[in-house]
DNA sequence: GTCATCCATACTGCATACAGTATGGAGCGA
DNA sequence: TCGCTCCATACTGTATGCAGTATGGATGAC
């Protein structure tokens, strides 16, 4: 321990150590791990759209109790990936084209409002968060790594532009559209990867110029090519 | 029965009545009843914000259990209303001058966009709507009827406005918006009703004329000043 | 007096139990 | 053969039970 040490906090592990420094492994709560869990298999095609999720067979299958799973699927309810039909429970939800566009939609609205934040409030610090983030995506879109890593990087990007934005209302309404998207896009994604980072490319760059009206655009314009994408591809 | 009936359709009340013209009252699951009451609480000030809502507490003073009332309370949790701490339980939010105006910029965006679409879509139909809801509107701010009268009426007005845009993801994520902006207003939506009934009728007149440009800019103008009301009054 | 420790309390999170209802097919009549 | 009725089944919606844990005050050490 230094001088400085004794004069500036308390003696002992809470002056050399903050909140969080040594996270435990305390798992998340049941329902919050059988959300993730269905919503994996809904993403990934092994729950196809329209399937009935009764609540028992789940619980089977994870081997927990309804209640959880219950509240698990109330929630997936909210974020769009299942219908809940009075007295008949949930179902997994059945996108359609109209649906997907109106998703893509308002995520360009909001994402190209955060990107025209993130251009104004963007510091040293931010660039480089987003340059390491960048780095490592297009490095796996090149390699061709797995979707589900694609679709990991693919989020983080888009998600620490929003970060900097610094609205977390629309962070969090964008967190649960971004998902929507991702389903949407989860069997093409690999093929859209390497163009994608290239648009990011640009997005990185406008943004560290605090160019507002060239990253709000250009994010736009990002956006709408996943939207076309979807639309060519038919689904 | 006219002799059109029986070629028209199978006899017997089939024929005569389609899905839903007789809606028997049943009544909403427990559950959607709580969610409802508790945000009742919360919007007029009966729970103050930071308050602990033990679920035992508030399943006793509505008469169920506390199934129904956990998962109210974690559907108003994603709709803002209050905070679930992982061991704690639920506790009304505390919102911050951030927030709303977070709150109030992204409900700007997506209603200025829904507003625009209103304009491009819109048919004699709609306008009919929207008249409709004005006159009422306009007459019970000026009779200055209760808050929760001219609440309603105020959202009435503005779901209107965004079912005619048709975009029904904005739709539903606009629904907790409008809440949430309703609940940072409770408190002073009486003195607002008057200039804010001025705003939607030279909004109407746009949507009705097809004027987009217009329509848009003055839905985000007029979501500004409901916005700029609440810092005023250092809510 | 100050600080760490211990413990009673209250409440959550999950599991289980029970009652009510939507559904599809068997059975029956036309 | 067609259509209606009735019923067995399965599953939801709600209630209750139980174990684990966060918390704040009491207690004791320094």
């Amino acid at each position: 321990m230094t001088a400085s040490d004794s004069l500036d906090a308390p003696a002992g592990i809470a002056g050399q150590l903050s909140r969080g420094d040594v996270p435990l492994m305390r798992r998340a709560s049941l329902r919050e791990q059988v959300r993730q869990a269905v919503e994996e298999l809904i993403v990934f095609g092994k729950l196809a759209p329209g399937e009935h999720l009764a609540e028992e067979s789940i619980a089977e299958l994870l081997g927990v109790s309804r209640q959880p799973v219950r509240e698990a699927l109330q929630s997936l309810s909210v974020a769009g990936f299942v219908d809940l039909r009075a007295g008949r429970g949930a179902f997994v939800h059945e996108p359609t084209a109209r649906e997907a566009r109106e998703v893509f939609h308002v995520r360009a609205l909001l994402e190209s409002d955060s990107c025209r934040l993130a251009a104004q409030n963007v510091d040293d610090d931010g660039v480089r968060r987003l340059e390491d983030i960048y780095a490592e995506g297009h490095a796996a879109s090149q390699r061709g790594e797995d979707p589900r890593r694609l679709l990991e990087l693919n989020r983080a990007f888009h998600r620490a532009i929003t970060e900097i934005g610094a609205n977390r209302v629309s962070l969090a309404l964008l967190a649960d559209l971004e998902r929507r998207a991702g389903w949407y896009l989860a069997t093409i994604i690999a093929n859209r990867a390497p163009s994608s980072w290239a648009e990011h490319r640009a997005i990185l760059d406008a943004v560290a110029a605090h160019d507002t009206d060239l990253a709000g655009n250009l994010m736009l314009n990002h956006i709408d090519h996943s939207r076309d994408l979807l639309e060519f591809t038919g689904q």
